[in-house]
DNA sequence: TTTAAGTGCAATCAATTAGTTGCATGATAG
DNA sequence: CTATCATGCAACTAATTGATTGCACTTAAA
């Protein structure tokens, strides 16, 4: 694993970490581990782990207030993810268009005509 | 696991697959398990294994041709991933901007000057 | 200065996963 | 029909992962 986009797709695999993500972007000044333990169903050493690994794939930023650690989301990461995505999703659907138009190969531009198989 | 957001960001978390499936993007005819093991440096099954994982993941389709079975990529699966994240991602980003101008919570509006904290 | 709240660290456990190997099944070319 | 090539299935192993628990450390409040 290790490289940056594996670790955010590894970060987003997960539900529940999802939704933890989607919990930190709900508010703008960030959550705490314990805060956020007290609605879910795990242990609060669960919810750290889960915001460490969304932290260390880029995913939040943790900053520390007094003895407290809040947890604010960061979307850097996500939007390069999403980029890497529809990067090739669209020179994908580009290529199958240009299929659908009859370019074949270069090897087939002296065969005009149909060529079973 | 088993949501359909979760096995598609499951499939791109392992290098090797993404590897696999952006072989899969260079040719829309597909290609075969035992032709990708040739150029790969584990073996066949582990091939397999990958390619039906993006297929259960909806990156890739198997289609059935004589004795072999071809995996052309697709990406529905991953435009959606990609809408997920990008949504997520200019959300926040809105709401920061609300933030900066200066925008607060409801209970704030009665406090119309300036909060130290 | 105690006390309590919030966090950090480490060991442990069960489940999952990436990979292997060996062999069975199915389709095609001679 | 038979030999062969590609795939399918199953058992097994090592590493990783999500979660737990218990205890130590740090900061703030009484």
């Amino acid at each position: 694993m290790s490289d940056d986009v594996s670790v955010v797709f590894a970060a987003l695999s997960d539900a529940s970490r999802r939704r933890l993500f989607e919990q930190l972007l709900e508010r703008p000044h960030g959550r705490t581990a314990t805060e956020l333990a007290e609605y879910a169903s795990v242990s609060r050493q669960a919810i750290v782990k889960h915001l460490q690994l969304l932290a260390n794939a880029g995913l939040a930023v943790a900053v520390r207030d007094g003895r407290e650690v809040r947890y604010r989301a960061s979307t850097d990461a996500a939007q390069h993810a999403s980029t890497w995505l529809s990067v090739r999703a669209s020179a994908w659907d580009r290529r199958l268009a240009a299929l659908e138009k009859g370019v074949r190969d270069a090897q087939d531009s002296k065969a005009p005509t149909s060529r079973r198989r």
